[in-house]
DNA sequence: AGGCGCATCTAACATAGTTAGGAGAGTGCG
DNA sequence: CGCACTCTCCTAACTATGTTAGATGCGCCT
């Protein structure tokens, strides 16, 4: 039996272990692809053969859970910070919304690829690792809401929006930045259709950290 | 060496044998996915064994080039036809060329995952099989263009509206019909942004065929 | 009849994810 | 100290899948 101590240190080493292969899995996806990614490749990078790599996760789909369950995480804080930031003329603020969106999923290929979950045949990402995903979404449906926008079709329609753009800009423009020029004029459009007042010449920040 | 009435014979034979494998491909796909798709059950399907599947075809993504080439073929036929049935009204016709493009994506889950093409690792579609797709693309361009819509970037923001709500559905409402209930609404709201007029009560017909 | 082309076959290979079972290090108790 | 337990990692191997090599046999042309 181990003590309390020793149980508290042998729980610190699995979690930096399966933190470095999370990392290893997200280097070679960046670098080649998710389609390139193989157990064998990960376990190399951290100095493992692939089946040692089965008494940290279950399966590979496992290791996809936690890669983006990390994602996710990471964006639920990006969101966070971004809320602090946020200016306080309603138009602003879904511009600023929209284009964090629009970025975080452009920037970052792999990690956008999650967000359309029919990449990895047979994948489905367990609830615990999406909660970060679906709070950031009841957030930014919260603020939206704060805008002046009272309607939660209205709030699917503007995400629906940004999701195609983003979808656009992959399949036809990687590396350019058309759908993201786009991206204020099709945020006008909605706005107006909602009702959000025109924008101030010099928009003031707002909300100071509590 | 043959002559010409048996060249055209084994020609007729070798496309009848092709068209077959990828009619059994499809079968698959729909009934099980695409990620179930393997060479040797699509073999079984067509009585044969997986490696008599190079003889015609040069690999596993020349058969998905091939059914999704077939499936975008049609895509093009059903868009022609609409476009004998398109309303005059500019609003209604861009209703109906949205629910068009809706309907044609959610109904048949495998055939839409062609149009984001990263659902198969590493297959890229060819430029031949490819070139309905690109077809449809423009003549949608042109006719809401003819619409009344000059610029390719409400054009495109209008795309973008239409493949975000498909992709919302697939992914949060497969089964029900929350985002086909939207479309009508984020139509209205785009056709508005670009300055079409207000729908007729009774829209008439038009256009009969030349 | 003889030969050529071609569709199909069997056998096998390479690469994946995964499982079985054992070796060795660390830890705690007698 | 020595023994036993646990846990991580290992090697070996299995299975499934795309693919290649080479043989076989059928049909058509001369």
């Amino acid at each position: 039996m181990l003590d309390a101590p020793n149980r508290d240190r042998n729980a610190e080493r699995r979690e930096a272990t399966r933190r470095e292969i999370v990392e290893a899995a997200w280097a070679i996806a960046r670098e080649s692809g998710l389609a390139e990614l193989t157990l064998r490749d990960v376990a190399a990078r951290v100095g493992m053969r692939a089946p040692s790599l089965y008494s940290h996760f279950a399966s590979k789909n496992a290791i996809y859970d936690a890669m983006f369950g990390q994602a996710w995480s990471e964006y639920e804080s990006s969101v966070l910070a971004l809320e602090d930031a946020l200016p306080e003329h309603p138009r602003a603020a879904a511009k600023q919304y929209g284009r964090h969106f629009f970025d975080f999923a452009v920037d970052d290929l792999p990690r956008h690829q999650l967000m359309n979950q029919r990449v990895i045949p047979g994948f489905e990402p367990s609830p615990e690792s999406y909660a970060p995903a679906v709070r950031v979404l009841e957030r930014a449906a919260a603020n939206v809401r704060e805008l002046g926008v009272t309607s939660e079709d209205d709030f699917a329609i503007l995400i629906a929006l940004i999701g195609g753009l983003i979808n656009q800009h992959h399949a036809n423009d990687p590396g350019g930045d058309r759908y993201a020029g786009l991206l204020d004029r099709a945020i006008d459009m909605w706005a107006d259709a909602v009702g959000l007042p025109a924008e101030d010449p010099a928009p003031p920040s707002r909300k100071s950290a509590p």
